[in-house]
DNA sequence: ACAAAAGTGTTGAGAGTACACCCATGC
DNA sequence: GCATGGGTGTACTCTCAACACTTTTGT
């Protein structure tokens, strides 16, 4: 940042700054995205991931979690969001030259309102594999996004984001199965989670229409593990 | 362009937005970053990293490659370049918003021009185990750029970036184990490269003290594969 | 001949995979 | 009892790490 005096810095033409982001969900066993439907031109009436302006006064992650609690009504508590790329090309956005910060977020379902489900039209969840045509290069974000997940999931346990606070282990595998589009053997997918000590059993069961089955937990200690492993801060 | 949303758009105040770029190389059998000694307030004489904004009709990578070269001699086919993220907090510049897109590059000390090594005094590689105080944020984005390279080189063969184009087995463990500051076993890393095919022999020995080593060039079709695997585009 | 560094092979431990089997509940 | 899904154990394979050994040069 070898920058000219404070004169010169304000001098230069400024790119307009965004920050966009992919809400990610599980229902109805899928996995989904939130799309929010485009009113004004460009791109009128077509579907484009939710984000806005970054304000002067606040950071990038904040303009991410402002906008995640404008079209949901999730808090920071509750929300994995993680920083994924900057797309500044110039002409993705034809009327000047912005520059958009692309977020990913996990939510779970149970913290999602109704609202968010049944609003007007100009909102929807949608699965990754049946998407609309999407505004801007929306499209190659939304890509990125969901390589960065699966990625994640591979070698992480962030996927215990994508569920409620208690769940069982089938639950759990379910997740990693939907986001990865591949089946595990239950066996080793329970093996491999005892050894990396990251869920806890607690109290209860939930009937399933066998054998009822386990709840746990993660361990609120192995959450800050995994975001302390987080290579990509 | 003379539409009401066209005015939307340019009414928010707009943050400035840099290109910053961590350049590293391999000298003296030491990881080392260039760094550039500030000659203007704020931070006035302090060393930085290189970097600059973003002008408007070029992408945020064609911006990283030109300070690249304004600060090195090095061309965009001879360089590893990688986004690696992006910060934006208030108050990190004291002049104004300020957004920073920042990459970070491997560069094969072989290309460097003696220019930038016995410049003046106000460019100079540093040892990452050594560095002086840095100005604005940019400690932690060195940080963040030594983490992500360690975190590269476990598990892609990016390392050859760092070498001139034909090398030694024994120079490229030399790399890994300078960036990973451990020290390797010489026969797993090589049946390590042998299984991974990324590198061929090619004719040529070069004499070392001992038994003269083998030369060997990374395939090209590899270097291809390397960068198709990367997750971060 | 001997030191030094290149280069290869062997072995054992641990992780990952496939699969079989037992357990608890609802009907 | 038996279908259904939860839960566990075992045997096989493959990768990985430690280490020993051979080869080729310079002096």
């Amino acid at each position: 940042m070898d920058t000219p005096e404070t004169y010169d810095v304000t001098k230069f033409d400024r790119p307009s700054v965004t920050a966009d982001i992919v809400i990610f969900t599980i229902s109805d066993e899928q996995l989904k995205v939130l799309l929010i439907k485009r009113k004004k031109w460009p791109y009128q009436d077509m579907w484009a991931i939710p984000g806005g302006f970054a304000k002067m006064d606040e950071s990038l992650e904040e303009t991410a979690y402002r906008e995640l609690a404008e079209e949901t009504n999730v808090t920071q508590q509750q929300v994995y969001l993680e920083q994924l790329y900057t797309f500044g090309d110039p002409g993705r956005d034809p009327r000047t030259r912005v520059v958009t910060v692309a977020y990913f977020a996990l939510v779970s379902a149970d913290q999602l309102s109704p609202r968010a489900a049944d609003d007007a039209a100009d909102v929807g969840w949608f699965s990754v594999y049946h998407l609309p045509p999407l505004a801007f290069d929306h499209a190659k974000i939304l890509d990125y996004a969901l390589t960065r997940l699966r990625y994640k999931l591979e070698y992480t346990a962030v996927g215990f984001q994508l569920l409620p606070d208690l769940f069982t282990l089938r639950e759990l595998q379910d997740v990693y199965e939907i986001v990865l589009g591949t089946k595990l053997d239950k066996g080793n997918f329970r093996s491999k989670l005892r050894k990396t000590e990251v869920v806890e059993m607690v109290e209860g069961r939930r009937s399933t229409g066998g054998r009822p089955a386990q709840l746990y937990r993660f361990r609120e200690d192995a959450v800050a593990e995994v975001k302390a492993r987080r290579l990509f801060p």
